[in-house]
DNA sequence: TTTAAAATTGCAACCGATTGCATTAATATG
DNA sequence: CATATTAATGCAATCGGTTGCAATTTTAAA
């Protein structure tokens, strides 16, 4: 278990007695090097076990390969996907991936977003915390030219990249397809309208209503921070509600699992007496009773699609500023948790 | 958006009139260094905008403060619950964390430790990909002395730190909890066996059969890659089994989840017909109908310890090797899905 | 006041790879 | 065979902190 000293180019240098510039170059296949001696110098590189030093070579080049990725929390399917995306485009692009949690604290997300200043990412994507409410802490970024590019969680009218979707939309066709299932009385169930997501799908679902004239009322709007308990919390205000409603639209389907549970646990029928729509299109959709009816949000695509935008800036084959805002598609996928007999 | 050039100890020293040696040390809390000194350092180097270049610190001080994470997936609620606890212990800690995905890959396993060997991690945490058949590519890391720590999949007889959860009781429990309800016929759905969880858990099966004086049948353990697909595959050989057994013990709550809606679909009652234990207390055991019994397999708990242990070894104050193999507690939880009126 | 001890600070050599420019060797052209 | 090109290689500076040791300043003891 002795630890044994690691090997430079300057060993393999001295042990070829060619320059140590000679060796970096052989090594990162310069076209300026014979190729015998570049062949050589790669095989006693291999035999000898010689690791690049990857600090020399960033210190010298200024530039680290490497992105840094802030997301808020990764216990949603949503989540998980968006990084698979993100990590398969940027492996192939030969991008490391650093990641930091919020865990929905703003704190930690600036405490991350110095962290990762400090360490030189090339770049940085990130997803807002529930609680932050401004962007100073990129400002660095933005100073020293570095891209940032948001997803899911953004501020709309801030400038920079951003991929989202049409999260007014959804919202508005979620609560449209309860509309026409007969619902009359819709509780929407969400979270912190400070965040875009949010705010946005509040405003798809106040659309609907208004299209379909009826009245929006105050106390059908219910903010939860999508846990377990405040779900069941919000399941107690609606069974108080009189009249009871006959819909629900949350922006979550783990929230939404928890809520038709709970109200089941109460002897409510879904969707007969009770129509449910969720959000994300997470696995436990189709695996709860009766099967959910949600909004499908293609994470992995969207993980891509940022992580391409990134690199072809980093790469400077695009210009991030030109290609401000990306709306991906999403789309409502009807399950039994919504599928009334008696429709409108 | 001009990229500013970066401020460096030198800068700071030739506006203070300073040694770079000075700044560096006051940066660094250096005891030799005078108070005023220092404060002036400091508060200038606040007003700069000074961030230390870790490159040039990692190159001359030969290590990183970088913890390495090779996880086989992210896709189970277990595996993020290890991933934030190893990540509180680690930031509280002051080091940072570099994750890399197999995908249940071998040879991404693989690439990913050459690579975080490269990078000149202080050391390495793992768990094992499907697939992964011996632990060459870690050889770099015995040779080096770079302390590695296995969680979850490991190989039991190998040397080196690991933190693992009793799973050949775990295995016993769960299957004597079925015989107790009354099953005779149980069904092992389950991993390839080459990874040590799935080939102790299956033992701890067949130690409960044979303690109860039931017989070991081959057809009753079915191998899956775990996913939805194989999932119902194995779902529909169960049904097709003469006589149709009368219980179904699962490595895996996911799993457990679509194998009991495909019966249910089929008019299997759960647990009348069927009795059913799953693996890992995932959140969707409370929510699918009826709750499912499963093992407690405490993650977080174990993503802490495993932190823990690799970050005492490497500020020297414990021996890896003294602490060779670390057993959690895992326990059995009963729910509905194996609750029967029949008992034993 | 002189001398010894302690507290601060600076000097300069690293750490290992990269790269502009100069130099030398190899090949081509007249 | 001399000269012009082109191909290979080497020199040496550079990236920005860190640290052993020497030098200087301050404080304490005699």
């Amino acid at each position: 278990m002795k630890a044994e000293k690691d090997i430079t180019i300057y060993d393999l240098a001295h042990e070829l007695n060619v320059s140590a510039a000679t060796v970096s170059r052989a090594l990162n296949h310069h076209p300026t090097i014979n190729k015998n001696t570049r062949k050589k110098i790669i095989e006693l590189a291999q035999k000898r076990g010689y690791r690049s030093n990857t600090f020399a070579s960033n210190l010298r080049k200024q530039h680290t390969n490497t992105i840094g990725l802030i997301l808020h929390e990764l216990n949603s399917e949503f989540m998980v996907s968006v990084l698979s995306g993100i990590e398969k485009v940027t492996t192939e692009a030969n991008y490391d991936l650093i990641i930091g949690h919020s865990s929905e604290s703003s704190k930690r997300e600036a405490a991350n977003a110095l962290n990762f200043f400090n360490k030189r990412v090339d770049g940085l994507i990130a997803s807002l915390a529930f609680d932050t409410q401004n962007l100073d802490h990129f400002a660095p970024y933005k100073k020293r030219g570095i891209p940032v590019v948001f997803f899911d969680r953004v501020f709309e009218e801030a400038e920079g990249a951003k991929v989202i979707i049409n999260n007014r939309k959804a919202g508005f066709e979620a609560t449209r397809h309860l509309i026409m299932e007969g619902c009359t009385k819709i509780v929407h169930v969400t979270a912190s309208l400070q965040r875009n997501v949010y705010n946005e799908r509040f405003k798809g679902y106040q659309d609907a209503l208004a299209a379909h004239h009826l009245q929006f009322l105050e106390k059908n709007l219910l903010i939860t921070n999508l846990s377990e308990k405040d779900s069941i919390a919000a399941t107690k205000k609606i069974l108080a509600m009189k009249p009871m409603p006959d819909g629900i639209f949350i922006t979550n389907d783990f929230s939404a699992a928890v809520i038709m549970r709970t109200l089941q646990d109460e002897g409510i029928r879904i969707p007969e007496d009770m129509a449910i729509v969720g959000f994300n299109n997470d696995t436990i959709s189709t695996l709860i009773q009766p099967t959910l009816t949600t909004i499908n949000y293609p994470g992995a695509e969207i993980g891509e699609i940022v992580a391409q935008n990134l690199i072809q800036h980093l790469q400077g084959k695009s210009d991030l500023s030109l290609t401000n805002t990306i709306i991906i598609n999403s789309a409502l996928i009807i399950r039994a948790s919504s599928s009334r007999k008696n429709k409108l």
